[in-house]
RNA sequence: GCUCUGGUGGUGGAAUGGUAGACACGAGGGACUUAAAAUCCCUUGCCCGCAAGGGCGUGUGGGUUCAAGUCCCACCCGGAGUACCA
């Protein structure tokens, strides 16, 4: 009977469907295993073969875990907001949730003919009500807490209250958007609206006026992983800053946690890294400098607020920072960001009009006109003096965009000798330079003929007064103990992660539980009661910005909150006294895929997001395959999300994903055609063109295309321009050239996964996917290689033709437990290239030796299964077995067969291998020398002399050293 | 620029300090067949040689080692991340 793949693979997927061979239950006395594929976002496009990679390796390891013994929880859903599906609905007016639904539908037919383990009962979206209420109700779990950093977690916002009213922020250590000082009296006295608004600088979901990343092409904001090099990552719209009023998540009050969690977890080096750089921790020291009094005299009533500290003698100050307190000493000027709040104080008569026109042309350049023009150097002088606080020199105050208003303090002592920012700023503006560094004590040089500057962290400090002779290190030290010391600044860590944007102006989202109560005057955010959740997305008559620029929610009718119905009600009854405008914003796509992985544990749950029992069985996801362009973005926001549910008592771990394996991005192949340039029907074959500057190179779609050879006829078909193609032909055929290049429609390089499905059946796919190389490393997708997977399983499916229950011989089940071996090893470390090429070897090798030895094919129908589960369903079955493969035994290997009578030793003179030789396996050293000695050929080696020196390495290999 | 990766035949890749190129693809030759498909067998890193045999070979140059694709140092090239983060 012949290997009818198309056949047999639907009709298991029937059965396992019918059986429930996939679902999982949480209550079982197996250990537990999670593993988790990245969300997919369903795309219009579907699947091509680049996106079922992970799924097939995290199946396989699924499957093996399974058979291991083990209860695996191995599910999928579907990252269902998005803007592709909202921007088609404004270009369209189809509704998303319409274009969505068909996506996914799509999504789940490609998903289903490849043969996934996955639990479908646990299926989530994210824009199922019932899943978002969950998404909602952990916003509304971080708008009421606030982060304590004396106890390293979040807290509810109640604790704050109380403590306020009982001793005011004094002693309070709490992560904040800016440091309020104020008593219990002044807490008590105030109002509810003033209350609400120093409680909302403290939240962990909050709402605050930040710049932000504006895309009026998009017409909403974007978080900093949404923009890359100043636009979009979706759709490369520009994207300019602008202050808003947006809601934002306090990430960065875990920023040292999110470091910190990374020792714990097991991820490769390089992901780590691209975290570590996002978050970027840099230590260092706040430092303030005083203003020279006598050359900024209009700025003495208002600025003593700059420095509190310097009471009771009260010196107009700012604070800067720097992760190079060693160098002060070589501070030769000041630099403050464009947004600094003191400028407009401090600029002097003579300069004011040069400073405001500066400011006024930084704020308004666009991101992108900013980054682009890095190099080129822009300031001025405000005119106004500080005072180095070490040295009290006189230290000119600039304004310049190279200092960030985000980052530190926005303000920053200049060492131009050692930054190199500051050197090119110093060299264009002519400041002086000063070394305070020198990589041995007296090797100091006029920095007048430097071409760059002095950045290394090494070497000893110089012309630096105390810490002179110091090494760097130390010198940072002591001169951070004497600014402590002094009480004008000290030690202090930065984090370069800012606090996650989380409103979006779009439709396509989860709406904000929140409702705006006027007081006093004031709008105050308020949040609908969590028993009401889900707050379900209305509908619009537009998924377009209103005519007053208002997000599309704005189009909504019934958009109001009646706080005595707790319901959603008409916006005409809005009142302002029980019914309330709801919040126009959405949340962003992060929102929903942030904690989606709890869902799954238990996706049922109407009265909590997951239960204790079920967290408490699955802990958290033991393994994580998706891609690294997730390492800036979903990955920290998960991570974050996660401790914070940590931190309040629903997770159990405090990292989300123990394992992560980064699948390598599939790349297309390209084919080409060559047209020439005199004669546009004529097509050269790639060996015929002798100069490519005659010809034009045409991309031709894969899929005429069969190794490298073009389908003529099809060719002629495919476009009516090619309809009178001509061709110069090689051997009789047409030859196409090639290049690895993006997956990409327009290059006709998109492979579906359905088309080879249907040519060589799932098993063959997922093996073909496996064999092209290691899950992690990026490669080029490249079919001309499937048909030798494709053979090896038809190989395979033969060895059962004549299967007979006789007893196997020793060496076939050598066979048997050498592959045992090797593919228990190769699966634990991920390597499922070199299992697909042992199962070739092993199917090789029982061919040869014409082994159909029931007590040989059955163990290797089990170690194929989670590979092509299909076929070893099929053979499981025919072997006479009613259950499902996915539960059977996984063998194990029995050393005995591999015990080998004689080793092939290797014989190496001077390290060069020269012959080998069969020695028993007990062999002594003096016995193979002996051996080696008494053949020609270790005689022509020898040449007569003794060796020098012999290693012998045991079933390895000899070394001869002559 | 900084950080992380990777560099092995015509191609994808294998080799956890111990025979470099497993396993496949492609290519060439052959068997079976009226023919095709399917299947099977042989050859296939490069150079010298009829052969036996030998030399050279894992981006480049050094080093450690009895032994290096693998470890160390420097450099070159490709890919990814990040980008005025003080």
């Amino acid at each position: 009977m012949d290997y009818n793949f198309s056949e047999l693979e639907p009709r298991w997927q029937n059965w396992w469907r019918g059986h429930g061979v996939y679902h999982v239950d949480n209550a079982s006395s197996k250990p537990h295993y999670y593993v988790l594929d990245m969300f997919p976002y369903p795309s219009g496009a579907g699947l091509h073969v680049g996106h079922p990679l992970g799924y097939i390796a995290s199946d396989i390891y699924a499957r093996y875990k399974r058979l291991r013994g083990y209860n695996v929880l191995h599910p999928m859903g579907y990252d269902a907001y998005g803007l592709p599906a909202e921007q088609y609905a404004i270009q369209t007016g189809q509704h998303p949730a319409v274009t969505t639904e068909k996506n996914i539908a799509r999504y789940r037919e490609q998903l289903d003919k490849i043969g996934f383990s996955f639990d479908w009962d646990r299926e989530v979206r994210t824009c199922e009500p019932k899943y978002y209420k969950w998404t909602q109700w952990t916003f509304l779990q971080l708008f009421k807490h606030y982060y304590d950093n004396n106890e390293g977690k979040a807290l509810p916002i109640s604790t704050l209250e109380a403590r306020f009213a009982k001793q005011g922020s004094e002693g309070l250590d709490a992560a904040c958007t800016e440091v309020l000082d104020f008593s219990a009296e002044e807490w008590n006295a105030w109002n509810e609206a003033k209350r609400q608004q120093v409680l909302m600088n403290y939240r962990l979901a909050y709402l605050a006026d930040t710049y932000v990343n504006w895309c009026a092409e998009l017409g909403t904001v974007l978080a900093n992983d949404e923009v890359v090099g100043g636009l979009s990552v979706r759709g490369g719209y520009p994207v300019e800053r602008k202050l808003m009023r947006q809601w934002s998540l306090r990430i960065s009050a875990y920023a040292q946690r999110l470091v910190d969690g990374l020792e714990q977890v097991d991820w490769t080096d390089s992901l780590k890294e691209i975290q570590r750089n996002w978050i970027g921790r840099s230590e260092g020291a706040a430092v303030w400098f005083p203003l020279d009094v006598k050359s900024n005299a209009n700025v003495l009533p208002g600025a003593q607020a700059y420095m509190p500290q310097f009471d009771p003698q009260p010196v107009p100050s700012f604070e800067i920072f720097t992760t190079r307190p060693d160098t002060i000493f070589g501070v030769t000027f000041m630099v403050l960001c464009p947004e600094h709040e003191l400028i407009d104080s401090i600029a002097t008569d003579e300069q004011r009009q040069q400073v405001q026109d500066y400011v006024t042309w930084a704020k308004n350049r666009s991101e992108r006109e900013r980054q682009a023009e890095v190099k080129k150097v822009s300031g001025v002088f405000t005119g106004a003096y500080a005072v180095n606080p070490l040295t009290e020199e006189r230290i000119p105050i600039w304004v310049s965009d190279y200092v960030l208003a985000g980052y530190g303090t926005g303000a920053i002592m200049a060492v131009p000798a050692h930054d190199s920012r500051d050197f090119a700023f110093a060299r264009h503006f002519n400041l002086p330079i000063r070394q305070v560094v020198a990589v041995e004590k007296d090797a100091v040089s006029d920095p007048a003929t430097w071409s760059e500057s002095m950045d290394a962290k090494t070497g000893y400090s110089v012309n630096s007064g105390f810490v002179s002779g110091m090494k760097v290190k130390e010198a940072m030290a002591a001169v951070i103990d004497k600014i402590e010391e002094m009480g004008i600044g000290h030690r202090t860590v930065n984090f370069r992660l800012r606090d996650a944007i989380f409103s979006r102006q779009r439709y396509w989202g989860e709406p904000f539980p929140i409702y705006y109560k006027t007081v006093d005057g004031q709008q105050l955010a308020v949040s609908i009661p969590e028993e009401c959740l889900p707050l379900e997305l209305p509908e619009v008559s537009e998924f377009k910005p209103t005519a007053t620029g208002e997000p599309p929610l704005g189009h909504a009718t019934r958009w109001a909150w009646d706080l005595n119905n707790r319901c959603v009600v008409e916006n005409s009854k809005i009142d302002n006294v029980s019914v309330f405008p709801l919040e126009l914003s959405t949340m962003p796509g992060f929102a929903g895929s942030s904690g989606y992985y709890f869902r799954y544990m238990d996706p049922h749950n109407d009265e909590a997001y997951f239960s204790k029992e079920a967290v408490g069985y699955w802990q958290n996801v033991d393994l994580y395959v998706g891609g690294a362009e997730h390492g800036t973005g979903h990955l920290i926001y998960a991570r974050f999300w996660n401790k914070f549910l940590y931190d309040i008592g629903l997770a159990v771990k405090e990292e989300p994903f123990q394992k992560l394996i980064n699948q390598g991005m599939i790349q297309g192949r390209s084919n080409f055609v060559y047209r020439s340039k005199s004669d546009n029907s004529l097509f050269i074959s790639k060996g015929l063109v002798k100069d490519m500057n005659d010809v034009t190179p045409i991309h031709v779609d894969i899929n005429i295309v069969d190794n490298d050879v073009l389908d003529l006829e099809r060719f002629r078909q495919w476009r009516p321009e090619f309809a009178d193609a001509r061709f110069e032909l090689e051997d009789g055929k047409y030859v196409c050239g090639w290049e690895v290049e993006k997956m990409s429609k327009s290059m006709y390089n998109v492979q579906n996964p359905d088309d080879l499905v249907a040519r060589y059946g799932a098993d063959t796919l997922r093996l073909y996917e496996m064999f092209l190389g290691p899950v992690e490393q990026a490669k080029p997708w490249d079919t001309n290689g499937i048909e030798g997977v494709h053979r090896f399983l038809k190989k395979f499916w033969r060895l059962f033709d004549n299967l007979s229950d006789e007893p196997a011989a020793k060496e076939e089940l050598k066979v048997l437990h050498q592959t045992v071996k090797k593919i228990t090893d190769d699966v634990e470390r991920f390597s499922f290239n070199t299992c697909v090429s042992t199962f070739m070897i092993c199917a090789n090798t029982l061919t040869d030796i014409k082994c159909s030895k029931r007590e040989v094919l059955e163990p290797l129908v089990v170690l194929i299964a989670p590979f092509a589960p299909h076929i070893a369903e099929e053979l499981w079955h025919q072997l006479g077995h009613e259950a499902s493969v996915c539960d059977a035994q996984w063998p194990v290997c029995d050393e005995r067969y591999l015990v080998e009578d004689t080793v092939k030793y290797p014989v190496q003179f001077n390290g060069k291998m020269r012959f080998t030789v069969d020695l028993p396996a007990a062999c002594t050293q003096d016995e193979a020398i002996a051996a080696i000695k008494s053949m020609p050929e270790g005689q022509k080696w020898m040449d007569g002399k003794e060796p020098r020196k012999v290693i012998f390495v045991p079933k390895k290999i000899i070394n001869i050293v002559l």
